[in-house]
DNA sequence: CGGAATAAGGACTATTTAATCCGTTTTTAT
DNA sequence: ATAAAAACGGATTAAATAGTCCTTATTCCG
């Protein structure tokens, strides 16, 4: 897995998000129920997306989360960053604790241009991007049951 | 991470042996120490590769593990294979449950063939394929300090 | 045969990650 | 003012992963 739950669900969170624009807040549980994300861990995600100027967030009765700027200026990079952090650009994928450019380990080089293919991919896609693939028939459809983990 | 640490360590633990090849067992505890790996945690490991054919191994006195073939016959994949399954290659990057090419993620193509890409890579190199990377200076220096995790 | 060296295997412990719970604060509406 | 609705934040629990330990089984060597 590359990405750790907290950030899948972040993405899928945001994804719903960006799918439901109505320059209205959405309250957490309301996202959790519509993305069968567990509620309490939801939120602390959430949490730390306002922390992070993903989200901002309004208190007390109307209250609720809404994207922090327009979707097409919230790339998948900057979820998994506010989440995981930017480990998986350095991490050796074999492990070696100081495999670098200098001293790399043998599929440092492979592993490298894949990397930053990945890196690209997180970076060039907005959730603007997905505004028309995500429709409440798509999203029901990936996910029918409950998350496995 | 894309690997469990269990991988990681069969990796490394089979690029030693591939690189100290005399065609004599090797225990587990030399191996450990040689690369630094948690001797009773890789004891665990090499139990999992001798049950899937990967290495060979003799009890008693001058008994220890070896490759179960030749180096060129041992792929990476083979080895992600026997200790963290092939999840890697059908898992939705975004979590979705019901992710598939049917009913597609919004990323779900472009993850498709960065995971091709990786499968091949995985696929394609053996631990032949390094024999002259890892010598034991390149080794040292791929791990001046303990495993991070 | 007896002892030592080694992998095998099972049970256990520790650490990290995932997830929950509950009291506090802020805000809105009545 | 008061009550209710929400996010906030800390503490706790649960589950998965990582790692240890100890006993047993096998094999070699004398």
């Amino acid at each position: 897995m590359l990405l750790s739950a907290g950030c899948e669900y972040a993405i899928q969170a945001l994804l719903y998000l960006e799918s439901n624009e109505q320059d209205e807040l959405k309250t957490v549980v309301s996202i959790a129920k519509e993305t069968s994300i567990p509620p309490s861990f939801l939120a602390k995600i959430v949490q730390r997306l306002v922390a992070e100027d993903v989200l901002v967030s309004g208190k007390g009765p109307g209250g609720g989360v809404a994207l922090a700027r327009p979707a097409a200026e919230i790339t998948l990079l900057d979820i998994v960053q506010a989440i995981d952090g930017l480990g998986f650009k350095s991490q050796c994928v074999l492990g070696f604790p100081d495999c670098n450019d200098k001293v790399p380990c043998p599929v440092h080089s492979y592993w490298g241009e894949l990397r930053e293919d990945i890196a690209y991919m997180f970076a060039a896609k907005s959730l603007k991007d997905f505004a028309s693939e995500i429709t409440p028939a798509v999203r029901r459809r990936l996910r029918t049951g409950r998350n496995k983990r």
